[in-house]
DNA sequence: TAGATTGTTAATCGATTAACAATC
DNA sequence: TAGATTGTTAATCGATTAACAATC
C-alpha cells in the first residue's frame, strides 16, 4: 500500500470547507451597500483569523485591492468558480427517508452545486411518490437513466446495511462523485470520490470541547 | 514524561471527529465473534493509517494487551465514557423544518448522547403537533422548561435571520452547548460553547478533491 | 519460544499565525 | 501624502506517519 496519496495537495483543504461560509456571508451582502469588503471585515463577520482567511482568499484566485480591499461580486464569483458552484451539477439521492427527504427538501442546494434531478428507494412503497417535486424510483431504474442523464454526482442516504450494494449501483449508473451519509466506508473503484459525512462527529467534538473548557 | 491519563491537555480535534466512526464498527461485532479487535483490523475496517488509529485509541484511555488486542465491549465503553456519551443528555431543537423533523426522527441521537425533550418553532401551526413522537411548543416556552429540567444541550435548526435570537434563548433557557446548523456565526456569553455544522463545507470538500484527482 | 501487537518516540508534513514590504 | 490593506514570506504549532522496543 502506497504510504501516502500520489496526487499533489494543491488546496487545504480546511481552507477549502470554510469557503462556503465567506460564500454565505458575502451573499447577503450582495446588491448591497458596501460594494467592497475587506479581509479584516470579512474576518471579523466569519468569526476568523484575518491570516486565515487572506490565505483562504489567495487559494481562490481571487485579486483584491492594495489598500481598499476586494469587490463583493467578484470575490462571489471566484469563490464560486473555484468550487465548481456557477452552474449546478444533475444529482441522484437515493435513500428518501428523514434525511434524504430533508436534503431533498432544501432546495438551496442549487447554490452549493447540487440540483436533484431522481430520487431513488428500495421501498415499493415510496416509489412513484413525488417528495419535494422530485420523483422516487425504484432503483433498478438508476443504471438506465443515470447513463442518459450522464449524471455524475449523487447523495447516499440509505442505512449502513444498504449503502455497499447501492454505491455498486451508483458506479454502474455513471456516477464519480458519492456524497456519502453511510456511516462505513465505501469500497469503489479508482477515479470514484466518497465524501463521506458524519454528522455524529460533530457532536463528538462539541462534547470534547466542553470537557477541556470546563477543565480550564 | 508527564503523565498521561489526567492531565488537562486538548485533544486532537481530528481524532475526536473520528472515534464515532470506529465506535459504530465496534458497535456491529458487539455481542459477536470475535471479542477482540487488534488496532491493525480496526484500522483496515475504517480505511485508516494504523498509526492513527492507535492514537486516537490512546486518547480515550482505553488500554489492550499486548500481541492481542483490544477488548470490543471494553474498547466500546472507554470511546462512550470519552465522548460522555454512556447517558445521553436532555436536549432541545427549534425549527422543526426539514432538517430539524429529520433530527427528530433519527432516534440514533440517544447512542450519540442526545435525547430530545422537546421541540419548538416560531410558526403558531406548527406548535402542538407531535413530530416523531416530540412536542413542538412555542418558543416563549423554553426559558421556563429549560431551567426547570436542566437542559444544558440544544439543536438549531432554524433559518439564519432567527438563529442569533433563537441563541438567545437558549441561553436564557441555561443552555451551554449549542449544536448549531446555521450558517453564521453566533454571538454567545463566556461558557457556551457552540459547534457549527455545515454540510456545504463537505460539498466544497468533495468537488475540490475531485478536481485535485482530475489533475493527476 | 515465535508471532503479533501495544505503547511510545522521533521525524515529517501541513496548517495556522505573525509580520511586513509593496502599493493603492 | 497618510492610512489602510493586499500579497507573501518566515516562524510556529499541531497532526500524521514511521519505526521499534517491550511484552503478551
Amino acid at each position: 500500500m502506497a504510504s501516502k496519496s500520489n496526487s499533489v495537495r494543491i488546496n487545504s483543504l480546511p481552507g477549502v470547507r470554510r469557503l462556503p461560509f465567506y460564500l454565505n456571508i458575502l451573499r447577503r451582502m450582495r446588491n448591497g451597500e458596501p460594494k467592497v469588503i475587506s479581509a479584516v471585515t470579512l474576518a471579523e463577520e466569519a468569526g476568523q483569523a484575518v491570516s486565515v482567511v487572506k490565505k483562504d482568499i489567495e487559494m481562490t484566485g481571487a485579486v483584491g485591492k492594495t489598500g481598499v480591499g476586494y469587490d463583493v461580486a467578484a470575490l462571489i464569483g471566484d469563490i464560486e468558480r473555484f468550487l465548481g458552484w456557477t452552474d449546478p451539477y444533475d444529482a441522484f439521492l437515493a435513500g428518501v427517508g428523514n434525511l434524504g427527504s430533508a436534503l431533498l427538501g432544501y432546495g438551496g442546494f442549487k447554490q452549493y452545486g447540487l440540483r436533484f434531478v431522481a430520487a431513488f428507494d428500495a421501498d415499493p412503497e415510496k416509489v412513484g411518490e413525488a417528495i419535494h417535486g422530485v420523483e422516487v424510483m425504484p432503483l433498478v431504474k438508476m443504471p438506465e437513466l443515470g447513463r442518459r442523464l450522464r449524471v455524475s454526482t449523487a447523495v447516499l442516504a440509505v442505512p449502513a446495511e444498504e449503502a455497499q450494494s447501492v454505491a455498486d449501483l451508483f458506479v454502474e449508473s455513471g456516477v464519480t462523485r458519492i456524497w456519502s451519509f453511510a456511516p462505513i466506508p465505501l469500497a469503489v473503484p479508482e477515479g470514484v470520490i466518497v465524501q463521506r459525512e458524519d454528522l455524529t462527529a460533530g457532536l463528538a467534538e462539541l462534547m470534547v470541547r466542553c470537557r477541556n473548557a470546563d477543565q480550564t
